[in-house]
DNA sequence: CGAGAAGTTGACACGAGTCAACCTCAGTGG
DNA sequence: CCACTGAGGTTGACTCGTGTCAACTTCTCG
């Protein structure tokens, strides 16, 4: 920590570009970072968001890479950096550093693939259902009725996460809402029921045709 | 090489189940390895397909965890396998090999993106002309005529590495075949314009082998 | 209170999956 | 040597999910 230099951004601050070459480990202190990639079309993919103490360019930084996504700021956001060389030293002294920068590789590498397979065979209803129940691990809050998705939460940004349209998105919550599965509101999600979300995200049973 | 123990898989055999102990790091010398996911439906999605002079299970065996993907022969396919503590000991004798082994999985997790950003964005259409180029680099043979992709590889192969159905890759095979871009058959197929291939496919021309 | 952002909803188009029918080869056994 | 068979491939008809667009409502903030 006391080798670490702090990063200040602004919300939608652009941190990196995909293809930047990686000086620093970071790790995220407070707000969220949305890692993307674009397409040759202009096209903006969300890859992953990143929230309060996840490190972002583990590997890259390891193997001397260049950025594959890039960084932009979602709220006011507050990071730790190691220059690559401080890194190199520290993890000389300890070892198991290292590791823990490769188990979380290891994690990622695995959601990744998930995401690949989600991508290819689910519909927008599955990932949205996968996409609020992320949230709600990561950042759930219990209150009455329910449990909240504890941060400002558009439509626009959902989608995003799901990989399908605002308007798809919409008009899915809007049919959660009125069978009972959640409560929303402006830029606000309520889960009601974390046990159907669970199953609609799982598999796609019921309207099979005969 | 000596410390290898060598195996052998006949055509789709499985080598190793999604969630199973990872116990040996993988180098393919013949044949291929196809990695797939099951979804919970039993949906299956590949993953990748890797061939000769790959490297799998590296991370995970560094890491000390389970199979992300399950592991099937397409073809006749041979093996070099070395045990985990192996592996380590030669790790600690040539540190080298570990550098190889993430730069190799540095690779994997780009290409993995790429992937997700492909799933998201782009066509059916787009899909098969990028797969096709990926086979064309792996596996590219020139012959007269064009650039003959050499390996058995059906429709419904080719569909599986595009995430598509094999319908939808039969109709834009036989487009493409009109409009002069290649030549199928049976189980085969000759590239002739790479150049308008990889206009189809977005331009996304990304580097790095396996 | 006005303006603009956020969200909703309906109409429509289109890509692509599914299914059925069909074609066409490569082997195999009589 | 030929007919049979089955895997591999093609093609058309149909359906469905979901993206796009336009018009509208509702909330928030200065």
């Amino acid at each position: 920590m006391a080798a670490a230099s702090p990063r200040r951004l602004a919300n939608e601050e652009i941190l990196f570009l995909q293809g930047d070459p990686v000086g620093e480990l970071l790790l995220i202190e407070c707000g969220q970072l949305r890692l993307s990639q674009i397409s040759s079309e202009g096209e903006e993919v969300v890859v992953r968001v990143f929230g309060p103490g996840a490190i972002v360019a583990g590997l890259a930084i390891l193997e001397g890479r260049t950025f594959p996504v890039t960084g932009t700021a979602v709220g006011e956001t507050r990071l730790l950096a190691w220059p690559r060389a401080r890194l190199l030293e520290l993890i000389e002294r300890h070892p198991r550093l290292r590791d823990n920068i490769l188990s979380t590789i290891a994690d990622r590498m695995h959601q990744s693939l998930a995401r690949v397979r989600e991508l290819a065979t689910g519909t927008a209803e599955q990932r949205l259902a996968l996409a609020l129940l992320r949230l709600l691990r990561e950042r759930g809050r219990p209150i009455e009725g329910g449990i909240l998705i504890d941060q400002l939460l558009g439509r626009q940004q959902l989608a995003d996460l799901a990989d399908t349209s605002m308007f798809t998105a919409s008009r899915v919550l809007a049919r959660w809402a009125r069978e009972g599965l959640l409560e929303v509101g402006r830029q606000r999600v309520v889960v009601c029921s974390t046990r159907r979300l669970a199953q609609l995200a799982g598999s796609q049973i019921s309207a099979a045709a005969p």
